[in-house]
This record gives C-alpha cells, sequence and structure tokens, in this order.
DNA sequence: TAAATCGTGTCAGGGTTTTGTCAAAGTACT
DNA sequence: AGTACTTTGACAAAACCCTGACACGATTTA
C-alpha cells in the first residue's frame, strides 16, 4: 500500500484531499502544521508528500530544507498559492519534485501524485528500453526484436547494455571489457570482436550494414540508431 | 550542448522562448507544426521538448504518441491552456513529464526545465564542436556537414581536432606530426598534406578554395572561418 | 623577364593495420 | 557427460595510411 503524507492546515483541503487520496486507494496520513508534518515523515516514511507551503509552526520550505538535509529522499509535492512564483523557483532548487499552484483542479493534483510516484518508486515495475524494433526488459533480461523473442546469451546481454549505457557515443574495447568482464589491464583479444559479430547477427536488420551497433575504427564500438 | 526542442504554433510565443532558452545557453529548436515536430525529435534527437498540446497538422497528444510508441524517451514538458484539464490528465498518463499551463511565467517555465532536466540526467552531456556548417561530436566521433553525415577515418578526424584545437592559429607540419601522429624529432613527408588534401575534399563547400584549413605557405595550416 | 627553385596540391598503388568471421578448443552449468 | 556459452587464434576482407612522383603556382634568382 503506498502512503502519502499530506501536510496542510487548511481543514477543508485536508479533508477534500485525503478523501480523494483514499478514493484513488492510498493510505493518507494528514498533518496540520510543519512540525507534525516533519515528525510524520521521518516517523511513517511516507512515499509521497503533498506540503502545503504556508504552514503554522515551520513553513513548507522549511520542512522540505529540514528532510533533505537529512537526508530524505521522499518525493515531495508542493502546493502553493499563485502569487508565490518565486518561492516556486526556490521549492525546486531545494529538492521539491513538482508543485501545483492553488487552487488547482483535483484531476490535475490526481495526474501529478501519480506521474510522480511513477517517476521515483519507478513504480512502473518493468524497466523497459525500446530502441528502434528492439525491446530490452532489463530486470527479466529478455530481449525482443519486433515483437519476436531473441535469445541473448549473458555477456552478449551485458555487452548491448554497456553499448547502451552510452549511448551515441564510442565505447572503447578496453572500457567494455573492464565494464563487462572485469578485465583490468591491457589485454588484447577478439572477445569483443567476436560478441559484437553475434549481437549484430541477431539484432541487426542487416548485419553487414549495422543500424544500430556501428564500428569507431581505431576507437570501439558505438550504439546509435542511425 | 543541451538541445531543446520547441514545439509551438504561435510564432511570438516560440520567438520568445527561443531568445529566453538560448539565453540561458540551451540550444534550441523550433518546429511550427505537430509533424516537423516529429519529424525534428526523431533526427535531431534533443535532450527536451517543449510541447503545445494545439498544433496544426499533428496535435501535441498525437505526437507525444507517436514519440513514446517509437521508444523514444525523451523528457517532454507540456504547454496547455487551461481549460484543457482533460487533456492535460491524458498527456500525463501518456507519458508527459511535466506540463505548464498557459499563461505562465517564463522565471515558472524555466524553473521546471531545469528540474526536468536534472531528474533525467541519465542522459549524459554531448560534446559538441560547431564549426560553420560543420559538427563534430567528439564522444561519438562522428562530423555532421550541415546536418549530413560525414564519414572521416581516424587519422583525419585526429588531425581535424588538431587543427581546431588551435583554432585560428597556425599549426606546424612538425606540431601536427607529433600531436596526432606522435612522431619525434625531424621527419619529412608529404603526410600531413595529404590528410589535409583528404580533409578539405570532404569538409570543404569548395576544397580548390579552402574556407574552413588555410594553408600558412612555409609555416603550416589553420583552421578559420573565413 | 625568364628561368630556376621551392612549397604545396594531388593522385594512385601497395604495404599495413584493423576489423570481420569462423571453427575449434576451453569452460561452466546441469 | 552433455549442452550452451565463451574465448582464442588464424585467416580473410576491408579500410586506411604512407610513399613517391608529378603538377602547378608562387617566389626567388639570374
Amino acid at each position: 500500500m503506498t502512503l502519502i503524507l499530506v501536510v496542510e492546515d487548511s481543514e477543508d483541503l485536508a479533508f477534500g484531499l485525503r478523501n480523494n487520496l483514499e478514493f484513488e486507494g492510498y493510505e493518507v496520513l494528514v498533518a496540520g502544521d510543519g512540525k507534525t508534518g516533519l515528525e510524520l515523515a521521518t516517523q511513517k516514511q511516507p512515499d509521497l508528500i503533498i506540503l502545503d507551503l504556508t504552514l503554522p509552526e515551520l513553513d513548507g520550505l522549511e520542512v522540505l530544507e529540514h528532510l533533505r538535509s537529512a537526508g530524505n529522499k521522499v518525493p515531495v509535492l508542493v502546493l502553493t498559492a499563485r502569487h508565490e512564483e518565486i518561492d516556486k523557483v526556490r521549492g525546486l532548487k531545494l529538492g521539491a519534485d513538482d508543485y501545483v499552484t492553488k487552487p488547482f483542479g483535483l484531476m490535475e493534483l490526481l495526474a501529478r501524485v501519480e506521474a510522480l510516484l511513477r517517476r521515483t518508486t519507478g513504480l512502473e515495475a518493468r524497466h523497459l528500453i525500446q530502441i528502434g524494433e528492439v525491446q530490452i526488459d532489463v530486470d527479466a533480461r529478455t530481449v525482443t526484436k519486433s515483437g519476436e523473442r531473441v535469445d541473448l546469451a549473458p555477456r552478449e546481454l551485458d555487452l548491448l547494455l554497456a553499448l547502451i549505457e552510452h549511448q551515441g557515443k564510442v565505447v572503447s574495447r578496453q572500457e567494455l571489457l573492464t565494464d563487462v568482464w572485469g578485465h583490468s589491464g591491457q589485454v588484447v583479444t577478439r572477445t569483443v570482436d567476436t560478441h559484437i559479430a553475434e549481437l549484430r547477427r541477431k539484432l541487426e536488420p542487416d548485419p553487414a550494414k549495422p543500424r544500430y551497433i556501428q564500428t569507431a575504427r581505431k576507437a570501439g564500438y558505438r550504439f546509435e540508431l542511425t
């Protein structure tokens, strides 16, 4: 269950938020002032905080400051009145992850909460990489090419991921050997080349004229969608 | 250099955005309708897209849809008029990373752009050198001339970079031989000249009358835009 | 001014380097 | 032991680099 902490002094608004968030299936905690907000944030470790900036006891920015300086990385969605544009900017620099200006629509708020959770907690479980017609499920370690499953050996997949990590840049054989193989120091082998060839055979529409995995002579290989 | 694509049909707004973003140090591309926006997005691979929802040819949501289904993960900041709240939500579900409602303050927009880029720093910054119509991606070891890819051999690229490093100044053959070839001591060859000729052939609009790579008689070569 | 000299542009051929490819040997896992 | 994966080394193919020769215009010398 996802826990959301609402730090908001207007009781009406807090009530409305709680209702709607609970309706959406979240578990909700409400704090009426900054001080208790901060306490609850550290005690209960919510998955997301909705934080009003104008608060009694301890204002929103201070709460945020305390949280961040304590190393708390919980995503924070800031609520702010329209005229406080400068505060908004400061808020972002301080590490708020998003903000909404009052008055706001509930739909908007909910959408933002959802987006924020998706972004931060990676709540959208599967980490997919899609490039051209090639799709990689990083966690499942599976690869499909235009819908069809392609079987890659472990080394091949690791190599592919290493290349993709530096997408668009040349990665030297040396770098690949250290990153993928754990080799250190100078080694001279055709190992990288062999695996590159295998990858091309399995992934490229025309292995002779690579579209994704390009050779940078004397430098290494580069993953790039042409 | 960070590249931002602005997809916006109102010329005034587009102009204002371009100005301000460029002032902030971003490289800016503008598309006036959804179709060209989509094209530019895939061709130029911007680091961030600012996307208006109401567009001629292909509306913003469609653009977004196309992008995402093609596996393009570029962060998108959506611009929308106030009344389109539902569209906003749809936009978020579709994978917009943030949005701003019109009318918006510039400070707000810039703060959001910054925040969005910071969040998505998964993209490594590219080191680009742009001279006239020639652009060099140092890390990718690729060169384009007015948008089209030019294939340079390793030595050629190294030579070009060596010349550019001392842009505007004459570099002697000796210096080039040491820097690029690793030769030390006195050697007399036509090697440098040969490679210079090749570079001119590939890069100069008129190789007979070099615009970039100039000859300094008895001294060496100089890279300079005429 | 003409001739000689010098410096650079240009080009093609062959030697060299680098990469692609393959099969066989080695290794790890079941 | 059997299977799938990995590495190695040899060879082939491709790309590249260098050399040396000649051309041509600029500069110096006669």
